[in-house]
DNA sequence: CGTTAATATGAGGCAATCCTCACATTTGTG
DNA sequence: CACAAATGTGAGGATTGCCTCATATTAACG
């Protein structure tokens, strides 16, 4: 995970739009996105209207074209933005590792307890992201992309963890725990909530046994 | 778990639509659901247009809106005609269960496997179901009913199992259990095909050890 | 201060889609 | 067969929402 901010500038399918060049245009791309990500985030990507982003972003609808040439794209570009907010938890996390790994090798599990708690508290924070994952019009090719950057992320943080995950678990292991982790986001943000606490209890318990089973065996 | 059929006839905001009630009409009908069972599986539920289901069903618009007064009504009777289909395969198994413990106490969490397998199946054969279960226009009453419907299921099954499971964690289980069936349709149906076998054993052995030593402790 | 590129604006074109309605056809029933 | 109730039909009304465009405003820079 070395978190190469993924150039949301110039690219893809054209249609002469503008990267902001000055200051002002710089606060408008970012008004539009906070404002994409409330309104994404409560009406989901389809019934999310263009009119109603901008409106909140206090901007009008020709402002946001100029910047945005689609619906399509904002989101596209919204998407590549928390992207890159989840590799820089990713990042964080991977330097606590190593520190902690040196001071005591004992941390075990703890990692990916922490990895849990801290993308949940992101997911919580930026419901928008689920949403836009999840749309149909999301490019497969980009979906794939982003699924092999988060798993390769949760990949090498199980590579410190002590003792060492099988090589060829990896994989199928980091995808599995993204899996969990948006599971435990939607139980977190629409279930019962009588339900959901336990819930999620349960869940990650299963997944620290079931953690401590795959090291000791293989 | 009793599948009492919830009658999908006249009821909720009254618009005035017949219910069939000749054979050619209940025919109609039975075709209109097909048809949007496909459509929208494939496109979603708000991507998908009536006219499109009308003409998979070998019908008229006119036809169809004689007996689903909105696109949201023929969703919502699709989707309790899936739950019925679900309470059923519940139903199955739970017979099976009875006759499996009176010849052998052994099968433990062969149920849960059993269940795991055939909601998979089910869920593969219609995967409208998710769709309409996850659709934002989704009445939050109804979700919740049908969650009921399946967490019920669930404990029901789970309480079959010996040793027993602690009565405090039927519930936040079946919760997880079928949250887990659902991760795992979603896994197999969009998920990269070398990744998505090994991450559903994977998954399964998880939920086999996290049940294993519940039963054991508490 | 004048020029020019960036940014701002919002009325409206255009296309899509849900649903209605007036009328046609079928079929059960006496 | 005659009548009525059920079912069938598809053009178009009404609405909604994405996006364009002609024009206005702002601000960097010499």
């Amino acid at each position: 995970m070395d978190s190469q901010k993924s150039s949301a500038g110039a690219s893809e399918t054209a249609k002469t739009t503008k990267t902001p060049s000055r200051g002002r245009g710089v606060q408008r791309v970012s008004a539009l996105l906070d404002a994409a990500s409330a309104v994404f985030a409560e009406a989901g990507y389809e019934a999310a209207t263009t009119t109603e982003i901008a409106r909140r972003a206090g901007a009008s609808i020709g402002s946001l074209y100029q910047f945005f040439p689609t619906k399509e794209h904002l989101a596209a570009a919204l998407h590549a933005r928390h992207l890159d907010g989840l590799a820089a938890v990713f990042d964080g996390l991977a330097a606590e590792a190593q520190g902690a790994a040196s001071e005591q090798g004992a941390a075990g599990d703890g990692i990916i307890d922490a990895l849990f708690q801290r993308l949940l508290v992101y997911l919580e924070a930026n419901p928008a992201f689920l949403v836009l994952g999840e749309r149909r019009s999301l490019d497969p090719a980009v979906k794939k992309q982003a699924r092999a950057r988060l798993r390769g992320g949760i990949a090498g943080l199980l590579q410190t963890i002590e003792p060492p995950v099988p090589r060829e678990r990896l994989a199928p292991l980091a995808a599995l725990i993204l899996h969990l982790i948006r599971m435990a986001a939607m139980l977190r943000a629409d279930d019962d909530l009588a339900i959901r606490d336990p819930a999620v209890v349960e869940l990650r318990e299963m997944l620290r046994r079931h953690l401590a089973a795959t090291q000791v065996k293989a």
